[in-house]
DNA sequence: CAAATATCCTGATAGC
DNA sequence: TGCTATCAGGATATTT
């Protein structure tokens, strides 16, 4: 569930107070949590480390250590990272890492917790030129660290029959975008989401560029979506705001604050969409 | 080759 | 009340 503004707002609460601070102790009780390395040799290369910054690229949390190791992070669905000042403090259930940040003897817990597994850590090999994990190297170009241009939507959509959502999805494309956003920002763009990616106009590719960075942004600010069944939380427990504005998602059969119209639900790609059908064409 | 589908997994919810 | 079925959707592997 966290897609770009949800992990930007994380990484900003990480970079605030684990920049400087020492890896002491790595407690993995989760298996699946850690799985492109032996254990062993993700805890070694882990403890010991001091972190020097966190990046993003994407949804993938980028934790820069001394060595020029990255402990990159993905939370996928379910995942969620927890600070906790008092390792005292029970471990709640689920919680599959920890780890012990000193310098002793105060030590504070990032704790990553995720009821579904599908969330991951491991030790990169190394970063390529950009600054990207090599394990990362086939995700597409990142819409705020880089630029995102009409020109780069063009490429990106030629000769693809996809619906254009299906494309602002292809993380081997333009990384960062889910379902929520994705939808979010054919709104804005008044774009169809089913509409095919090599179909659309210049206007129409100048509009979804436009609105990718200006939802991104938007969401950002608000801390990201917190929707009542899925549970987003940031670093210390708060609730993003930005389900307040959106515009179609999660809105089915609810008017447009456009033109009133019911805001339609349908299916791409395997997935839920929505969309105005009056507003966008 | 692109595109569609299956897979991993738990928890919330709908329906009986 | 309590059971089962369905859905949620990130990335990747597999099938079409």
């Amino acid at each position: 569930m966290p897609e770009l503004p949800e992990v930007e707002t994380v990484r900003r609460q990480l970079a605030q107070w684990m920049v400087g601070r020492r890896v002491e102790r790595v407690t993995v009780t989760g298996r699946r949590s850690v799985r492109r390395q032996p254990l062993e040799e993700f805890i070694a290369r882990l403890t010991n480390r001091t972190v020097v910054d966190v990046r993003r690229w994407g949804k993938f949390l980028l934790i820069d250590l001394d060595d020029s190791e990255v402990l990159v992070i993905h939370l996928r669905m379910s995942g969620q990272l927890r600070y906790e000042p008092d390792p005292g403090v029970e471990v709640e259930r689920h919680t599959h890492v920890i780890l012990a940040l000193g310098p002793e003897p105060e030590i504070v817990e990032l704790r990553f917790v995720d009821p579904r597994t599908f969330g991951e850590m491991f030790i990169s090999e190394g970063c390529d030129a950009r600054g990207v994990p090599v394990e990362l190297a086939h995700l597409g170009r990142d819409p705020i660290n880089e630029q995102f241009t009409e020109p780069d939507l063009e490429q990106l959509s030629r000769g693809r029959r996809v619906a254009i959502k299906t494309l602002l999805l292809d993380q081997s494309k333009i990384v960062g975008i889910g379902n929520i956003y994705g939808d979010e920002i054919c709104a804005l763009a008044r774009v169809r989401p089913t509409r095919r990616a090599e179909s659309l106009t210049k206007p129409q590719r100048r509009r979804i560029v436009a609105a990718t960075l200006e939802i991104l942004n938007e969401a950002i600010e608000e801390r990201g979506s917190s929707l009542k069944d899925q549970r987003y939380r940031d670093l210390f427990g708060g609730l993003g705001t930005y389900q307040n504005h959106h515009r179609v998602y999660g809105r089915a059969g609810l008017a447009c604050e456009q033109c009133g119209a019911q805001v339609k639900r349908t299916v791409i790609g395997g997935r839920s969409a929505h969309f105005c059908p009056t507003c966008q064409r």
